[in-house]
DNA sequence: GCAAAAGTGTTCACTTTACACCCATGT
DNA sequence: ACATGGGTGTAAAGTGAACACTTTTGC
């Protein structure tokens, strides 16, 4: 089993590598967080729902297995993504020593579309409440993202992920409140977007809504960075 | 390359596994953060110093991996360890793809003995200023486990693992100074640590000390996580 | 006109910050 | 007696939390 090159001299056995991705949806109307799970087509648990993933290959770094195997099985390109621990007990796998190195994602609803698009047809989405049975460790896997979500999303803007490009104050309200698990205060919680002055109006409002309409903003990239700059912190 | 046992269908040769250790250490006279590295006795690279570590076992997780390195390669048993982050580049070791599995741990001046009485000889602290060249991306493991610590270490009582068992409010105080890179006020300090009350008095002081002498303090694991309990939370 | 969500200010409590002096001890 | 670090209080500013009504729109 030790390699053919002569300067290699690891004479264990070498495990398999693997990325597995948790991928977050937001369903503002459900309010609910939802996670994109695959139908696996190949033993061992064929048939199942479980994350997408798949073996680390030889020329590619982790980052681009994880964006392969997002493209290949779920027909996501281009989001928000990043690693979230590495997962190693020897029987986690019963084909044998498999590691797996997991990620999480991020995508917006526009986004979602995507799938139906492709040839992820055996991609789905799950309310995150009714997540089926999973294999391997995947609720284990699962359960980290979903803390790494709630902890960060606190002092870093990555909840923009999870709406579409313009979105209005209360679905972003909306977005906190949901992976938070807690209610916030209207004025209190507007008071502080803007204080950060991170968004943009784009001058654009809701239509045909039988209510005041509200109007939409963007997340404002190059002003984030300058609030970096000057010291200050993203916070919710 | 493909495996015996017959379920397993990964038919790309495998990358090495392996685990590296940033082990930290502080150093309170020189007012510096230390950090742990061997010298190499194995090419590529041998005779250079680099992050202890070395190749996942078959049987063992990685969190075991990282454990048995540090008490083979460093005489450390029983400290405060935390994975950080996969590495996994294509290039990153001449060798052929090796993944690297972070850790970093953190120790206290009673563990840093402990070197010099196992056969880790090759072992040796270093100012974090004063790194050499390090082979492979062990600069960017260091760095990044370097960030980690000094972002964690506001908000989880992670810090006391760099003290010894008993420590003054001025030692506490000054750890936070080195690992945050700014100056504390002394009486807004303490009055922060003394809210939480999260440290026992030993009843001790300092002796033979040019000056009044300090109090001796420990953590209180039990009254942390009272606190933790009581939705309140570590802060500096 | 009514239902439904948008938008907007003020007060109070608490936390954070800035700041200076006396105390205990060894030499 | 002096040098050294230990230990302590207070006032001002800023932040976080609680709280209710008017506006706009579609039906």
């Amino acid at each position: 089993m030790s390699s053919k090159k002569g300067a290699y001299s690891y004479k264990f056995p070498r495990p398999a590598v693997t990325v597995d991705c948790v991928v977050f949806g937001l369903d503002l109307e459900a309010e609910h967080l939802k996670v994109m799970l695959i139908q696996r087509d190949l033993e061992p648990f064929a048939g199942q729902w479980a994350l997408p993933g798949g073996f680390v290959r030889e020329h590619e770094s982790l980052n681009e297995a994880a964006e392969r195997e997002l493209r290949e099985e779920a027909g996501l390109d281009n989001i928000f993504l990043e690693q979230l621990y590495s997962f190693g007990e020897p029987q986690r796998d019963p084909r044998g020593r498999v590691i797996s190195v997991a990620y999480y994602a991020l995508v917006s609803p526009e986004a979602h579309e995507a799938i139906a698009s492709t040839d992820a047809r055996d991609a789905a989405w799950f309310d995150l409440e009714e997540v089926p049975s999973l294999p391997f460790d995947h609720k284990q896997i699962l359960t980290m993202a979903k803390e790494r979500l709630k902890g960060k999303v606190r002092y870093r803007p990555i909840g923009f992920e999870l709406l579409p490009e313009k979105f209005t104050l209360s679905q972003l309200q909306r977005l906190y409140e949901i992976i938070l698990e807690t209610k916030l205060d209207k004025r209190n919680f507007q008071r502080k977007i803007h204080r950060m002055e991170i968004l943009v109006d784009t001058g654009e409002v809701q239509q045909n809504v039988a209510h005041r309409a509200a109007r939409f903003y963007s997340f404002d990239e190059a002003a984030y960075k300058q609030l970096e700059r000057d010291g200050q912190e993203f916070s919710i």
